[in-house]
DNA sequence: ATTTTCTGTTTACAAACGTAGTCTTGACAA
DNA sequence: TTGTCAAGACTACGTTTGTAAACAGAAAAT
């Protein structure tokens, strides 16, 4: 068995992703506190977040911890885990599994900085060894 | 203005993804055709991809002709375009629009064979010119 | 000519999602 | 002590998606 994780059946939806962004960059966080970072950019209200953060717990993806009266809210999976996830099955559904062409459709579509190509290439001459 | 394609704000679903790769694979089709490639594989039925080519008709995704009785479908977005499109909503997504952090996590993932390898490093060579 | 058989259209319906309002309860101020 | 307020829980509701059955019309077969 492969190692798997990431919290099988439970997938994070787009707008739930955002609030994990916002506990991967810093937690725990209260509700309000993740208000404070999404609402705005995402314009969205207070009873949104809370909603989402709801889901989220269910679906096991973030934890609760009571701080005095509130609840203070924390990851439960890596995002490492779960961008790794997300590009696997990108990489699976559009281009049979090979990285490649994804590749070669960045880069396609200028896609790629300066700064990506010598970062790659330094990665493929590390991998190389 | 940028060069926007991929008849904008009518996204295409996981499922209808499916029956647009059975139709950029070979074109035009019956809806029948289509079941025959894709029905099997996914577990669906008849009526499934009827529905489902009605909704990319009605997106604008592909387009219809009548042959004798029967319609004939074929797609009117580019493989290219929505690959493209899907693959540069995920790296806005995850990482923030770089494409070397999405290299780095295939990388660290075994999610690249040796042939990829290979295949990015010409690709970069060729770039590099 | 009538019945069968395709094919597309319409309708259905449950689950997930985006977005948000209401209810309840407990802390805290006055 | 009591009214206020904030926080989580519960409820709501329209849309999209996955999945499919029911229906209608036309062509083909008999």
């Amino acid at each position: 068995m492969a190692k798997r994780k990431q919290a099988p059946g439970e997938r994070i939806s787009e707008a739930e992703h955002a609030v994990m962004e916002a506990l991967w960059t810093e937690s725990p966080l209260s509700a309000a506190d993740v208000c404070d970072r999404v609402c705005a950019a995402n314009d969205w209200s207070i009873p949104t977040v809370k909603t989402l953060l709801g889901r989220l717990v269910s679906k096991g993806a973030v934890g609760t911890e009571p701080e005095g009266r509130r609840f203070l809210y924390h990851p439960l999976i890596e995002r490492s885990d779960y961008v790794g996830g997300e590009s696997r099955r990108l990489v699976d559904r559009l281009f049979g599994g090979r990285a490649a062409p994804l590749f070669a459709h960045l880069a396609e579509n200028e896609a790629l900085t300066d700064a990506d190509l010598e970062e790659i290439e330094a990665l493929l001459k590390e991998m190389r060894k």
